[in-house]
DNA sequence: CCGCATCCTTTAAGATACTG
DNA sequence: CAGTATCTTAAAGGATGCGG
């Protein structure tokens, strides 16, 4: 039993060194599914949450509210409010919002270099020398 | 309905765009919990599956074989057996796969550099100057 | 116009036990 | 040692309708 819990506390450890690791905080903020969209949109200049609900098509309320929220939270965008009838919500990016424009464009970057040898790769894997 | 069905084109035709950009199919591949743990305990060198299990502790068997796999799919990990008894099998970066450290270093750094500011913006929007 | 609340489906992740 | 197979749980994502 000893050994097993030995096991038990290194896992712990572990646990919470991945759950305080910066990187993996970072991947959970840019990681999810519409971040970097929403990022990416906002470099271009301030958007009001319908313009951006126009450039990503495919996102749904709840998600686009959550995605922006979420990165509000993170002061990685700003949120204001003109209180007009409707009221009228502006999104920007804040500075430490601009500052991750640049990682966000390495990524972008590497992905667009090595994404055809990434596919290559796959059929070599799977067999599948065409298809899909 | 014309428009509703034009919003339904749209929202398939981005929903294609987004599954085929380059960047988001990379951040499937490094987005995943495990990837870049994985990678970067390769990174320092040649491992053999249960050596990588010891590096990261919290990590079931499932877990690692799936991401090996994935990253061995995507040309990032080759992986190499020597049929002894019992069977010996090494995990290495491919040269695409070295060629992503340097991005993740990147990730690393830029998280490193700026996770306190996005801590402090949390604690600002929370209303949670200390606690948890 | 902006966005919250609710309910539902899909996917990721983890525990556990067993095989060549 | 190096996995596979199965089951369960947690989380992400999405559709829809209501309210300020």
């Amino acid at each position: 039993m000893t050994a097993a819990e030995r096991r038990e506390e290194e896992k712990a450890a572990f646990g919470a060194y991945v759950d305080g690791c910066p990187t993996h905080q970072l991947m959970g903020i840019i990681g999810n599914k519409w971040s970097m969209l929403v990022l990416t949109d906002l470099a271009q200049g301030a958007r009001r949450y319908a313009e951006v609900s126009r450039a990503l098509p495919g996102v749904s309320a709840k998600m686009l509210t959550q995605t922006l929220r979420s990165l509000e939270r993170d002061g990685l965008v700003a949120r204001s409010v003109t209180p007009s009838v409707p009221v009228q919500v502006e999104y920007t990016l804040t500075l430490l919002g601009e500052r991750i424009v640049p990682l966000l464009d390495s990524i972008k970057e590497w992905a667009g270099r090595h994404i055809e040898e990434i596919h290559a790769a796959r059929e070599r894997y799977d067999g599948t020398p065409a298809g899909v």
